[in-house]
DNA sequence: GTGGTCTAGACCACG
DNA sequence: GTGGTCTAGACCACC
């Protein structure tokens, strides 16, 4: 898997590294148990100091994306379990994104087909 | 309009108080034309600096949803040009975010449900 | 001659007008010795203040653009006395303008060009 | 590079500091993944605030002069992307100016040799 | 009265 | 050490 970051954007790097792993873990390209390259490998791959991706790291730990076995080092976690979510309507990310795409003149239709086409394009292997 | 702003919420307070207009102008209860508060007045009732609003306002003009007319003030523009947007499926907070809700364990069906319902009670008035 | 003002606009009001009719006197819709509108009257056609148009017209007669004579209201200068002009070379907007252009990658032909359209469609009726 | 600031200008601080920035890019005094200086060492340096200079890049960021890497400060963009215009001889500060140079009796042939001169000095390493 | 600009500090997130 | 955010207060241009 190849992380693609971008140091002039807004988003901290720790976060791209970490949004970029959730992505793979939802679209299937890393599987559960799969090992992640250890942070010092991935830090000289990208260029980034290995506090950084330790961040990232500790991030998804604490997330409950990543577990840590000290002899392997780091691997998505096979049994992870989902966050307990309020109900969907009340998700603010979830109501100020489509309020800003409601603003923008998009469609029900449009907004609708495409969390549809998003949604089935994720872990196509299942 | 009431702003509810979390002092101890990670997220700019500037930026609280953008997404907050924003939501009003997508659920309506901002009106196209409709006069906003002087940014001393709002940054009184709030307990904000006034350089704080004025930067939320500078950026809500630079998205294009609201204008400043030199007589009058503060305004929510009437004649806003919806941004260009790229498909959709390419959004990539749209596409994070559906990541994280899918293995999260949200069915794609509560998902549809959710955003169709939030999309339905935009602009009620219309 | 009627006059186009952007309230959303960030040059000042006074400074929209002034700047009009200077594009009115170059482009010969103005022409010397003619009478402009009382203050009032453009006030109420602009929706304007008085006191800014009065600004404005005050503002051009400093700058030699009109002359205000008692009985006949305000007039085009019939006979301005040019302003002294340090070499263009070393104009500051000129050079400014010139350079914003250079960057977003205009070619010397293409200023050129818009340069001479410009000037040759000035006062026409010459 | 040098910056000279006028503090009896009438044109702010944080555009004045923008400006020469612009220039500097334009003649090629600051080259593209140059680094500039740190905001507060040129604070320091023009013994302007913070704010002010902060304020100025942020303005040269969203312009896209210039980004922020996250590792390294901010820098001259080494990738813009040049502004989309409409016809030159649509530019409403090109137009107006001209035609003040017009009605000070600058004639067609000094404006064409300045501009043409001004353009040839920019970026006289290429 | 309105927004725009600026100052002199301070604190924080990030790397 | 870097930019980003925020405060408390001030002054100014514009209308």
């Amino acid at each position: 898997m190849l992380l693609k970051l971008d140091f002039a954007d807004e988003t901290p790097i720790y976060m791209q590294i970490r949004n970029q792993i959730v992505l793979g873990i939802a679209n299937g390209e890393l599987i559960p148990g799969e090992k992640l390259p250890p942070i010092r490998t991935l830090a000289a791959e990208t260029g980034v100091n290995t506090m950084t991706v330790n961040k990232s790291y500790q991030l998804l730990k604490q997330e409950g994306y990543l577990i840590t076995d000290r002899r392997l080092g780091a691997m998505i976690n096979p049994a992870r379990v989902p966050e307990q979510h309020p109900p969907l309507t009340e998700h603010p990310a979830l109501k100020l994104l489509i309020s800003e795409l409601y603003v923008d003149g998009i469609s029900k239709e449009e907004l609708l087909a495409a969390c549809s086409k998003l949604y089935d394009e994720l872990n196509k292997g299942e």
